[in-house]
DNA sequence: GTCTATACGCGGATAGAC
DNA sequence: GTCTATCCGCGTATAGAC
């Protein structure tokens, strides 16, 4: 039987770590000596584990990307409703940044413009969009929607304000954040009243 | 009598190579090196003219800030129609972005991910959002809508996603870009139809 | 104002012991 | 698996001449 407040092993304490400073921080701005002593481990440890920085930051990307699948999934899971399927979206984000250390904007959106075309954690930017846009088209298609592909994009960008938002938050503080993923969804909602079933 | 073609002096070919390197590659991934080899500038010629790095990527956000307001002031110049002059920051994007070296998302929001928060550029972030924020609660308040602040939060959104529709690109070359701002600013046409007078 | 040459620190990565 | 100690290059910045 294991105890529950022991230590965990490295890599996870270094996936952490590089969690919490990479996405509040950026990840260029972050060396790999504040992951180390974040996380509590000496460089050899962590080269043991990770190859380098670059495979640390697609760890942390792919841990992202999976942690977030999670969560749509567990919010869609308890809708019934095609529409409410549809426009669960922003109900798992909200769920998403309910958790501690997700008060910045997307890490995936922030991550594209910090890494070069080559990085190998590129793949999980990709599969962010991916995920998005084909299971929106999905929804979109399972709630009988016209123009599954329109219905698709017009989330994505209400999706991707609402994200914007809370970066711009972050540089301004003196502006009021409000609700944009209320705003959002609610925007959504309207939408898909409208465009529903017409094209 | 100046020479058209005359070389243009040091500062400007260094904020010309910064524009292109900061805005395609990233502000920290790119090196002092990169933007003095690009505008063939020396390092004791930039640093006569900048007082270091962190003020060559204020100055270049400054510009950025100071051209896109003067493409927007442009634009509503020939807007006399309240709607189409609300609806201007869209039209407006778009020309800025048809000038080249603006084909990915929008700068101050990347720089807003790179930037700590105690950079001198910081204050051009700021900027940008409250430009846009405090035009279009202006322009939403010309045009007679009941709650401008409300309509400046969901155009500023629908700008938001369009922006990083853009960014998207970049990272998912696969998927079609299609017309980011043209759906935006079809979006908020029918929202100003829809709440514009009511509230 | 502009150059060449150079100093200097930091961040990424490794060697070798335990 | 994990540590301490160290290497090395690159990127920022400066010195000093023209």
């Amino acid at each position: 039987m294991t105890t529950a407040s022991a230590t965990p092993p490295a890599p996870e304490r270094l996936l952490a770590a590089a969690g919490e400073l990479f996405y509040e921080s950026g990840i260029a701005a972050t060396g790999v000596d504040a992951v180390l002593a974040r996380a509590g481990v000496s460089p050899a440890t962590m080269y043991a584990h990770f190859a380098g920085k670059d495979a640390l930051v697609a760890a942390y990307l792919e841990r992202r990307h999976e942690t977030w699948r999670r969560t749509w999934d567990d919010v869609l899971a308890e809708r019934d409703d095609p529409v409410d399927r549809l426009l669960s979206l922003f109900d798992a984000v909200a769920r998403y940044r309910s958790r501690a250390g997700n008060r910045r904007g997307c890490a995936f959106l922030a991550a594209g413009t910090e890494l070069p075309a080559d990085h190998p954690g590129q793949r999980w930017l990709e599969a962010d969009t991916r995920l998005l846009v084909d299971r929106l088209r999905d929804l979109a298609a399972d709630a009988g929607l016209a123009d599954p592909e329109d219905a698709a994009a017009t989330l994505l960008l209400l999706y991707d304000g609402a994200m914007n938002r809370f970066a711009r938050a972050a540089t301004t503080p003196s502006l009021p954040v409000g609700d944009p993923l209320g705003r959002a969804r609610d925007l959504a909602a309207e939408w898909v009243g409208t465009h529903g079933r017409t094209g």
